[in-house]
RNA sequence: GGUCUGAUGGCCGAGUGGCUAGGCAGAGGUCUGCAAAACCUCGUACAGCGGUUCGAAUCCGCUUCAGACCUCCA
């Protein structure tokens, strides 16, 4: 495929075409979840939304090394607690042991994962796995000066670091600025400056999860685990890096900081956020406790939810907003996306039943280029998506006799919406399902039934049994052809 | 207060100097014994006020409103 991706790259504020740093290779990191909760709506934003830039990496040919963390450990509470680490806390409530919490909700976050059909990464390294790595990273950022230690715990000398970089050249930050109008938290003593953040720290006696290290027993900073993990598989200078908007300050600034100060040079060439799904035009999250857990969603289980909605319907909801504009949630969103999903879906199977003709009426040749430019335009789904449509209208008037199509435009058109839908946009086909083999051949049978008694115009007959099927859940739909049904 | 986004028809959402996506909902029609599906037609929308321009939803300025980040968060 001729493709010419262009990226918006944070970094730059621009869109920017990707060259890879050693083609075919791509080293693409994305920070992964907290395995603390439930896996929610928020969660599939990055997901769904990187998966579609590795399914289409992938798709153009790149050879890709997708990294996706689990932080088990390391986030604090907040600066001013105790140090205590969100596992920890929540293994205390629930009287279980902390890998114990973190697996079981990482075990949850691949289930949902995989019901929508997002890819498995390359790597999913875990912060408790790379300790070690952790601990060199910021023995090396203390040896180049950036980092001093406190009472046990090392932090980052943010001051130092902005005299020969730049502290806030992602987010747009000046640190003059940020000095004037920063508060001051309690417990943070150990500190030369409140913005100085934590690379290691020491852990009260209370705190479970602790390691031992050159400073003290303890446990990782906030941010390190993202610098250690994506330099020990991606190198110290890889293609993209990936991540919710709300992770852009401090997060990602701070992953800057520590691998320039660790390095000398910048880690990541592309920086890539997605944009959050609000609701009721705020944002959903575990701190405003308005989300909504895909096990929810997936069972209408929930206050706001008016009905479940599948997998592939929140994955289509997705896919139909850009990755960089807020979607709004909402029952009448989703119903709409429910409804459009089926369309495209109901205009696949009937591509599949197309008969060819010996001309085509109709002209597929731009349709592939219109594809891709539209996925290299910095991933625009929603205008994959409307192309989309536009074939489905193609298909239905084919299958209407209103337009033809030639046995080498059919086998192209089944080619490129494969490659769109279910290869790149990662759509499944739900709509079918095990025993449709079975039920089909059923069908047959009764529709020939039907078709029997509409012969004799014994209508009784006809529409009970139409009836009777659409009281199960399986609608008939006549033309002139005859006879043809599917489910609910 | 600082940094940064955004405001598009009933709803969701692209676009971003002239040709003004797409889906859902709605209206009319074709087809059909009826129904459904499908197909055809239709809404002329871009927060407000100025400015630039032959021409702006699209560029610039101001105003209003909303959101994100600045403490864990996708």
């Amino acid at each position: 495929m001729d493709s010419k991706l262009i990226l918006y790259n944070t970094l730059t504020r621009r869109k920017q075409e990707f060259e890879p740093l050693h083609p075919p290779f791509v080293g693409l990191y994305v920070c992964g979840p907290t395995v603390y909760g439930d896996p929610h709506l928020g969660h599939a934003r990055p997901a769904i939304t990187f998966d579609l830039l590795f399914r289409y990496l992938r798709a153009t040919g790149y050879k890709v090394r997708y990294v996706r963390n689990i932080t088990d450990v390391g986030h604090l509470e907040n600066d001013a607690d105790s140090g205590e680490d969100k596992i920890a806390k929540k293994a205390r409530l629930e009287e279980l042991e902390p890998m114990e919490v973190a697996q079981y909700y990482t075990n949850r976050y691949h289930e949902a994962m995989q019901r929508l059909n997002v890819l498995p990464p390359s790597i999913e390294p875990h912060a408790s796995g790379h300790i070690i790595e952790q601990i060199a990273m910021i023995e090396k950022i203390l040896d180049n000066g950036f980092a001093y230690v406190s009472n046990g715990s090392v932090y980052f000398d943010v001051e130092a670091y902005n005299k020969k970089y730049h502290y806030g050249k992602l987010s747009g930050r000046v640190l003059d600025e940020m000095m004037s109008h920063t508060r001051t938290l309690d417990g943070q003593e150990d500190k030369r400056n409140p913005f100085d953040f934590a690379l290691w720290k020491k852990a009260a006696p209370e705190h479970i999860m602790r390691w031992p290290s050159p400073w003290s027993d303890g446990f990782p900073g906030w941010h390190m685990e993202c610098s250690a993990m994506s330099t020990r598989y991606l190198g110290e200078t890889f293609d993209i890096h990936g991540g919710g908007m709300d992770l852009m300050f401090p997060h990602h600034e701070c992953e800057i900081a520590q691998s320039t100060a660790a390095c000398g040079h910048d880690s990541a060439r592309y920086w890539m956020h997605n944009n959050m799904i609000t609701i009721n035009e705020q944002k959903m999250g575990k701190s405003l406790g308005n989300f909504i857990t895909l096990e929810e969603l997936m069972t209408g289980n929930h206050k706001l939810l008016a009905q479940p909605y599948s997998p592939m319907t929140i994955r289509f909801f997705v896919l139909q907003a850009h990755y960089r504009s807020t979607l709004d949630f909402s029952n009448d969103a989703l119903q709409a996306a429910e409804k459009g999903y089926e369309r495209l879906m109901k205009g696949i199977s009937t591509l599949n039943k197309l008969q060819p003709s010996a001309t085509s009426s109709i002209d597929i040749s731009g349709l592939e280029s219109r594809l891709t430019a539209a996925m290299d335009d910095d991933l625009n789904s929603p205008i994959v998506i409307s192309e989309l449509f536009e074939c489905v209208r193609m298909i239905n008037q084919i299958h209407d006799g209103k337009q033809t199509i030639s046995s080498s435009d059919l086998e192209e058109l089944k080619r490129i919406l494969n490659l769109f839908v279910f290869d790149i946009l990662g759509l499944r086909d739900d709509l079918q399902n095990d025993n449709s083999q079975l039920l089909s051949s059923v069908m047959d049978i009764v529709l020939r039934i039907r078709q029997d008694a509409k012969q004799a115009k014994d209508w009784a007959t006809s529409d009970k049994i139409r009836n009777e099927l659409t009281a199960v859940g399986i609608k008939v739909k006549d033309s002139k052809e005859g006879s043809d049904w599917e489910c609910e």
